[in-house]
DNA sequence: TTTTGACGACTTGTATCCTAGTATTCAAAG
DNA sequence: CTTTGAATACTAGGATACAAGTCGTCAAAA
């Protein structure tokens, strides 16, 4: 038996939605743990419904890499790993690159407007400490980028090539410097509002690169939630 | 009833993947024409499995944006959106642009065979006249690229923006000048192989800006399959 | 003690059944 | 003729049943 945080419903929400979201929740979250199991039954039971949306949630989340299938075996949370989250680092850098230098020539009255919002929020939320609504914030304030450009696709395509870093970031929770995030924020704004498309690419580069610092301590700390990476 | 083209099943694969790789094929090839409704039921019968595959490779599907599901109403095949192929277009155009780069510092010897053999084929399907197999070989020149860099489920990302793109080339496939791409694919190699970097940007940026030159006739020539673009 | 094989308790894969919402048809009422 | 509404024939959503493969247990045989 295993038990799950359960997600509100939202209204017009299918169950299928709703399942996948609340299983994607407890993963990133890591309430279910890299390495572990999950049957569809126990998740279904977990959840309140039958097989079907369960299953059917499990097939995005194993394109998606975060759940591994081996037929008339089971399935399993897959392991963290650090050439993935390398990976969609590296097409996140590629992109928001070149998007933010688009938005700098693009971007209108209205975009700026909104990042604005969004920066008080993240001062706000900041202010009273609450880690998870920042991020939510962080996630908003990027999308909002590729938005200003049309990008909105793209932006999704990047968040599910993150799923594996999310996972990292959250083990890092702690230790992230919330004030660092917030300036760059601010600067990648200034950039934008005053299209300073020459300063882009570094700004984006600047807030990217800040990854990979302690990886090999989370490796040493949590060993069991990655993957052994023989060599490439 | 309809009617679909048929794949063979490959060994060990599992009745959802092939369903899935099928009616992939028949919306690509347009034999699945965009607009068209598909129930579950009919692509089932057609296929000659149950309903639960087909509803699975649908789910993804959807995802894709191939398909556009309208719950108790009906599924249709989704028309072709310029908005879409041309953001699937700046997906690609971002990275393959860095990762030609970075191929050209990272690259082995081994990746050139690759690359040499693949343009080898290319030329057969060429002069051979066999259109499908040269854009197999073309795809597989470009995740070749990939592949060299690591970054193999990058391409997949792109692959799965691309759909939409897909559609259109398959209608302009006469149009084609298979002549060209050659060119320009030895080009790449060669940029590759005497790791030119400096002129990795300008040559991928060519190969792929080529694209819109005949949307609008296209348009023209079959209405019912594009998506009335109402602005942005 | 070691090996072997039957059995049962899992797993996911696939098929089927039931439910509920929607569009259409068509007849009856105005 | 127009409008309304019930019946019907679809649709996909979801639950359940069954099939088939895998693994661990445990007893029997060597």
């Amino acid at each position: 038996m295993i038990t799950l945080e359960l997600l509100g419903k939202e209204w017009g929400e299918s169950v299928r939605d709703w399942t996948f979201r609340t299983i994607l929740y407890n993963l990133v979250n890591l309430v279910l743990p890299p390495g572990s199991a999950v049957s569809e039954n126990d998740v279904a039971a977990a959840l309140g419904t039958s097989r079907t949306p369960v299953r059917e949630a499990f097939i995005r989340l194993a394109q998606d890499g975060l759940l591994v299938v081996y037929p008339q075996k089971g399935t399993y949370v897959s392991l963290v790993d650090e050439h993935r989250v390398e990976e969609g680092r590296y097409m996140r850098l590629c992109l928001e690159m070149h998007t933010m230098e688009l938005a700098c020539e693009i971007r209108t009255p209205e975009d700026l407007v909104a990042l604005e919002t969004n920066l008080r929020l993240q001062r706000l939320a900041v202010d009273e400490k609450k880690p998870s609504r920042f991020f939510c914030l962080d996630e908003d304030f990027h999308r909002l980028v590729f938005a200003a450009c049309g990008k909105e696709r793209i932006w999704e395509a990047i968040r599910k090539m993150s799923s594996h870093f999310d996972r990292v970031r959250m083990l890092s929770l702690h230790a992230t410097d919330w004030e660092k995030i917030i300036a760059q924020h601010h600067f990648l704004l200034e950039v934008i509002s005053t299209r300073n498309h020459w300063k882009a690419r570094e700004a984006v580069s600047e807030h990217l690169t800040k990854v990979n610092y302690d990886l090999g301590k989370l490796r040493r700390e949590y060993p069991s939630y990655f993957r052994t990476t023989q060599g490439r």
